[in-house]
RNA sequence: GGACAGGUGGGUGAGCGGUUAAAGCCAACAGACUGUAAAUCUGUCCCUCCUUGCGAGGUACGAAGGUUCGAAUCCUUCCCUGUCCA
């Protein structure tokens, strides 16, 4: 039993898009939802009150092996959760720490039981097992955890592909039981993760096997790790229809907005990913009319507002040649209105998008 | 008037006879960024030319002379700046 409750308001006849809403313990996510990254229990540059009020964002990520680490998952525990320690109300989704092992690849061992990782800040060993990771994201109060995964980097050959995925496949299972062990009326869920690199047929089989978790949602894990865009596509196009049609699934760390809706044509429900913040820090602005790297020299005199078909409070207020002069002073206030203007482009795009397949003119909104 | 210290590319600042068109940093300009080791990282950054190459010329380390095969580096004079003493 879940405290996760997916309803698909409506589908979309021509592709697999589809709309709905997904019930959590900390409010209602509607779908299709991209979800802001916050890793270390933030969301670089914005408070809770922006994403809550002026972006209206129903659920962001955090991160397992940065919070485990610091300030350390017990003390977030004694604080009454993750949600109460940094004031945020809404939904919460905590990764496992999977995406670490690749990110963090010179810095961990992985063997069988687990993950040895020798903290990035000093040094510490510190294992990771499919059961601690599920304890840690309890200790945080996550409304959805993923379990332990291998995130593997690209290209990996079919054979260590192959024996990745069903050490990712035994991780899900054993995380899984004991996840059902300590809760016995739970007030999360917990995602299994589908592994397999780029291989269609690992990936088919990864998900049938993780189907007899009987999850409460699913996750399309290992991508965007350095693969051409179009393979990503493809991979996720051939994964998502094998996960099950009444629950939301995930695709982990995508994407760019023009991607966004091929993901959503696949039915996907669920994104997350690092561009919007971390370029919005690094002066590229997502708008209606394409990218503004606001520090290129032809934006100084530039009067107008960054997107004219934005209503965030930055395009709303600021001009061009304002925002610039920011990000070159290196002022502190350019992150947060950039990041609020880059979320904001992100959210828009799935409120559109959910619009177009409850008003089944998905195919057009796909086309444009 | 005297004594020291010093004048280097947009700025700062190394270099103190050849490997120096001249380190590093900053600024400027451009690029990257996809479950965040990221307010980070990379490249360009005197001028001209082309067959775009660890290419060819031309300028350049306050100024002018000089020593030397060779000078940002040594010598002379001058100009300028700073500190101190009268």
């Amino acid at each position: 039993m879940s405290a996760l409750r997916f309803e698909i308001q409506a589908t979309c006849p021509e592709t697999g898009a589809r709309a709905g809403l997904l019930h959590t313990a900390h409010g209602v996510v509607e779908t299709p939802v991209f979800m802001p990254v916050g890793t270390q229990g933030t969301v670089k540059g914005l408070s809770p009150r922006e994403l809550e009020t002026d972006l209206d964002a129903r659920i962001i990520l955090a991160n397992t092996y940065h919070l485990f680490l610091r300030p350390g998952h017990e003390r977030i525990e004694r604080f009454g959760g993750l949600h109460r320690f940094m004031a945020w109300p809404r939904a919460l989704l905590t990764d496992s720490g999977g995406f670490q092992v690749f990110s963090l690849d010179t810095f961990r061992k992985v063997t069988e039981e687990g993950v040895l990782f020798r903290s990035h800040l000093n040094g510490d060993e510190h294992f990771f097992s499919p059961e601690s990771t599920v304890d840690v994201q309890l200790a945080l109060g996550s409304d959805i955890m993923m379990t332990l995964d291998e995130c593997l980097p690209y290209p990996t050959g079919r054979d260590a592909a192959l024996e990745s995925m069903n050490r990712t496949i035994r991780w899900a299972r054993a995380g899984y039981a004991h996840y059902q062990r300590r809760e016995k009326s739970p007030h999360c869920a917990l995602f299994p993760i589908v592994q397999g690199s780029m291989y269609a047929d690992l990936r088919l089989a990864c998900a049938e096997a993780l189907l007899e978790l009987d999850a409460p949602g699913y996750a399309i894990g290992g991508i965007s790790v350095g693969e051409p865009r179009d393979l990503s596509q493809e991979v996720v196009a051939v994964t998502a229809p094998a996960l099950p049609a009444d629950r939301p699934r995930y695709v982990m760390g995508v994407g760019m907005p023009e991607e966004i809706p091929r993901y959503i044509a696949c039915g996907v429900d669920m994104m997350d990913c690092v561009l919007p913040t971390r370029n919005a820090r690094n002066g590229y602005l997502f708008t209606s009319q394409g990218k503004v790297v606001i520090k290129q020299a032809q934006y100084i005199d530039d009067e107008g507002p960054l997107d004219p078909a934005c209503h965030c409070y930055t395009c709303r207020t600021f001009s061009r040649a304002y925002l610039r002069h920011l990000f070159q002073s290196g002022e502190i206030l350019f992150s947060s209105l950039a990041t609020l203007h880059n979320i904001r482009h992100f959210l828009d795009l799935m409120r559109r998008a959910r619009q177009s397949i409850i008003g089944g003119k998905f195919p057009e909104f796909l086309r444009t």
